[in-house]
RNA sequence: UGGGGCGUCGUCAAAUGGCAAGACACAGGGUUUUGGUCCCUGCAUUUGGAGGUUCGAAUCCUCCCGCCCCAGCCA
């Protein structure tokens, strides 16, 4: 068995075991619900739950629920279900919000430990208390206020007697540490806002350093996975469990997710859909992941993936090329093969007869003997790609010509005749004449064709549309552009591409949303929920590899 | 320029003092009724730089350089 390298995170995993630190491993996946997961969150998700798995572990589901201002119950549903649909299932289910009667309590603690002060200051006055990195900040007048002032004031704070703003909770650290986190940080705010989970019942809410600690403790986390920019939050991390003296979850650093020709940050992607930029969270071509699964991306692609990239603590930006392999790499295992043609143009069989079909076996997964095959129809009046046509075609092109001729996959060869065009020059018609001595697609004299190309047969096909998506960026670091701020501008104008006179085989109307297949050399389709039973919708998933795309464009 | 992190191929990423894995990308070739898949081949004399320790250094030491994060009553 060869023995896959472990990132830094297993290592300290089998250390802590190997030291007898820990037996039963637990670790949570703790997103805020103010958002719809991406990719960057399947990563962590993968990571976290992944670990629970091979550890013979526990993994919860935490919703950080901290900032009722931000978040809603919308969001809460929208993460369950893409946790589910990425294959995972948490061990337990919570919300910081059932923890803060517990928090608050733990707060008093603290203030009667004369480890936390009541503070008046004005979100102004504390910042310009605080100091800067480089200089040390100084005490806040309503530092030294007595224990039994401070619980009174707590109290009323909690009782909704001040307003937003007027007053916070402040752990009593020290205003002259390097780390800025620990300069007397902020424990809780005043929030005259309904929580969407415990309504009215609190006006006060507790900040991100003091709960997140309180919540995995609480769950007996042994492994809390966090990203880079909470490693100088570790210190106060440390010490609020410390001070409480309650279970020590351990706090581990990786580094977040970045991909070439993608945003991946929440406000980010807000802009989009807010903007009206993209058709919601759920357009197909948002990272997130109702957008990848609309699209047609497979759950197991993302997991393959999210072990390929690994795990580190370096900054680094993944190829968006290496998700698109992952993608592929799924899909051609498991797609079943269709004809579809996507610009059609029609192709009339001069010595075929006029009232005659008959039906070829078709290959439906050449990578997956066990689906078999099944009857397509084939008959005088096809459809073929306008693209596999060229009136003067170059040596390289190994498609249909005047006098060339090619093979109609599992059908026959033909060769063409004539081209019959509009008087604006467009081609109307392409004819040829076929060999009925090639049935199948081969010649029994032996001789080749260069070419093979797929079709419907008029007859038997039906228009859908088709939504043919690119990457929604063009430049490789969409972030990187003048102004440095609006990265919109990056966006990839030709990033949808909607075509309503796709030919595709009739069996496939009976398929329904979510069916994924591959259109023979065009790529990887799935059907939209925006079908309907007058106009079926096709979403590209993601092209094939194109070497012949890629031979035009070294030439040019 | 305070603190915390990080520098290994174009992009990710292993190597834990003993001869720089692998994947993607790229380039070339073979098979092929998808210009797909698959298969072969090539792709870091060198690990941000300079010194040092050592028989031996990406790994240890020193100095330097570069990048990221932290000054929300966000997470």
């Amino acid at each position: 068995m060869d023995e896959k390298a472990k990132d830094f995170i297993r290592e300290i995993i089998d250390a802590d075991i190997a030291s007898g630190k820990h037996s039963d491993i637990t670790t949570r996946f703790p997103p805020e619900p103010n958002g719809y997961l991406h990719i960057g969150h399947a990563k962590s998700i993968c990571t976290n739950f992944g670990i629970a798995q091979e550890y013979n572990g526990k993994c919860n589901l935490r919703f950080d629920d901290t900032n009722p201002v931000k978040e809603d119950i919308e969001y809460v549903d929208a993460i369950k279900h893409d946790v589910e649909w990425l294959g995972f299932k948490w061990s337990s289910l919570h919300f910081a919000s059932d923890y803060f009667e517990r928090m608050y309590i733990l707060a008093e603690k603290l203030i009667g430990m004369g480890l936390a002060y009541v503070c008046d200051l004005s979100p102004e006055d504390t910042r310009a208390y605080r100091g800067f990195a480089s200089k040390p900040g100084k005490n806040s007048p309503f530092r030294d206020r007595s224990i039994e002032e401070n619980l009174d004031l707590f109290r009323r704070m909690k009782n909704g007697e001040f307003p937003e703003g007027t007053r916070t909770l402040r752990a009593k650290i020290d205003m002259t540490s390097p780390t800025m986190c620990l300069r007397d940080p902020h424990m809780y705010r005043i929030l005259h806002r309904d929580h969407h989970r415990t309504g009215s019942t609190w006006c006060i809410y507790p900040m991100y350093d003091f709960a997140h600690c309180l919540e995995d403790s609480s769950e007996n986390i042994t492994h809390s996975i966090c990203t880079l920019e909470f490693e100088p939050n570790r210190p106060l991390y440390n010490w609020y469990l410390e001070k409480l003296d309650i279970y020590r979850s351990r706090q581990i650093e990786f580094a977040r997710l970045n991909m070439s020709y993608t945003v991946l940050s929440k406000r980010n992607l807000r802009t989009l859909v807010e903007k009206g930029l993209v058709n919601g969270w759920d357009d197909p071509r948002m990272p997130t992941l109702s957008g990848l699964r609309r699209r047609g991306v497979p759950a197991d692609a993302i997991r393959n993936f999210c072990s390929l990239i690994g795990l580190a603590k370096r900054n680094s930006t993944v190829d968006v090329a290496l998700f698109e392999h992952s993608i592929r790499e799924k899909l051609n295992k498991v797609a079943p093969r269709v004809m579809s043609v996507m610009n059609p143009v029609k192709l009339v069989i001069e010595n075929y007869p006029e009232d005659k079909t008959e039906h070829f076996d078709y290959v439906v997964n050449p990578e997956d003997e066990s689906a078999g095959t099944r009857p397509t129809p084939f008959s005088r009046e096809l459809y073929i790609e306008r693209d596999d046509f060229m009136e003067d075609p170059p040596k390289k092109f190994f498609r249909m010509g005047p006098g060339r001729e090619v093979r109609l996959r599992y059908a026959y060869l033909v060769t063409c005749t004539a081209v019959v065009k509009d008087e604006d020059g467009l081609i109307t018609e392409i004819r040829c004449t076929y060999d009925p001595d090639t049935r199948g697609g081969n010649a029994p004299d032996g001789r080749r064709v260069k070419g093979t190309l797929h079709w419907v047969s008029a007859a038997h096909s039906f228009p859908v549309e088709a939504r043919l998506y690119d990457r929604l960026f063009n430049k490789e670091n969409p972030m990187d552009n003048e102004d440095g701020i609006d990265f919109t501008s990056n966006l990839n104008p030709d990033s949808l591409l909607v075509t309503t006179n796709c030919m595709v085989e009739d069996h496939m109307r009976s398929k329904t949303p979510g069916f994924i297949c591959q259109f023979e050399r065009k790529g990887y389709f799935s059907i939209d929920p925006d079908s309907t039973s007058e106009k079926m919708v096709f979403n590209r998933t993601i092209t094939l590899r194109d070497s012949w795309k890629k031979l035009k464009k070294n030439k040019k």
